[in-house]
DNA sequence: GCCTACCGTCCGAACGTTCGGTCGTGTACC
DNA sequence: GGTACACGACCGAACGTTCGGACGGTAGGC
């Protein structure tokens, strides 16, 4: 099989990841066979087994990626520090860049339904995520930036529901209006949520 | 297994649709085996194919009766005369009010992913009434209602992905504060698109 | 410069299990 | 006695996973 002077293209456990990833997305977790796999990485079921222990490690390694990255944001300084609401649209501007950067990764995340424990445990940093924004809501809320008739939860779910939907239709390719996720998200749900004026 | 005394209540199609619906949605349609219908209905794998014909139908059921009440909002009087800008309002609150009442069968409609025909079916369905909404922004754009660097079909993607992703969280029983999820949605989201004074 | 041993990578062929679906039969009711 | 509904047993196919071994480099001894 080996052509001269090609040499062989191993696959590492991430090449693998990359693949899987954009498999499990098209066809969803389930729907996707060890064969599907083999037939997108051109290697044999056998051989992923080589580089990963099954196929739920597959699907951790990847929600882990996303969650990683999604959570580092809230550990970042603008995050962290200052006015509430300046946090918070950190937080949504830097999500949005993480939702385009790690799109295969965070696509995959935001589907997962709880069949198995790595799933139920990627649903519940999920939620821990958002209890950390809506708690975020509620301080800029408090501060008087947010209008106080803004249910904090729902103004959470709302908004990054927003964002989040992207997922089901971003593509990276197209540099249209859509270039800044975050600038559009912020510039739509800001507007509804800031403090009104006492006559409205 | 038949208990003297107790008459046996036959399942209707429309019964075995409901229960599976809500498996579908608790493990994903992939996810779902027959044998979990059985369980869940408490009647055997054999029995449910007295109903239907075949695990692809029951999605087939579920679908089409989201898609149903979600086009019937397209054909309503509010949504077919009057201002642009007044119709999309409708919409968004109708189209609230239908994923609020069909809240299981609209759930699986959103979370179809494209294997099977009838799963690609429902996708182009979707993106149908997306194109629709769109031209209706598009509209409400040009009759200086919405502000014209609103680009439609980003505007109609993140208006529609708020309000959908409450499939994800929208609790019936609860009465709270999301008792009118198109009030919030709206609310939330008109006051970005709406057009700005010339000052800003 | 050649032989040998080794390692990472991959393969084909199978494993036991579960899948969606079928079949023949039993039973309650009109 | 026919019809509607349900049953347990069963089917071939596909599932995730395992296994022994083959291939092609590389390092070391001589």
């Amino acid at each position: 099989m080996s052509v001269p002077g090609a040499t062989r293209i191993a696959y590492t456990p991430e090449r693998l990841l990359a693949v899987a990833v954009e498999v499990f997305n098209l066809r969803g977790y389930d729907g996707t066979s060890m064969e599907d796999l083999a037939r997108a990485t051109g290697i044999t079921k056998s051989s992923i087994y080589h580089h990963v222990r099954s196929k739920e490690e597959l699907l951790r390694l990847a929600v882990s990626r996303a969650l990683d990255r999604i959570f580092a944001v809230l550990d970042q300084p603008a995050a962290r520090t200052g006015r509430a609401i300046d946090r918070l649209e950190h937080v949504v501007r830097a999500s949005a860049r993480v939702l385009v950067d790690e799109l295969p990764y965070v696509t995959l995340l935001l589907r997962v339904r709880g069949n198995t424990a790595t799933e139920q445990w990627a649903l519940e940093r999920r939620r821990e995520f958002d209890r950390v924004v809506a708690i975020l809501v509620a301080r800029a809320v408090a501060d008087g930036d947010l209008d106080d008739t803004v249910e904090p939860r729902l103004a959470t779910r709302l908004l990054f529901g927003m964002l989040n939907s992207a997922v089901e239709w971003y593509e990276p390719a197209r540099a249209d209006a859509t270039a800044d996720l975050g600038e559009a998200v912020w510039r739509l749900a800001s507007a509804g949520l800031r403090r009104r004026p006492a006559g409205s």
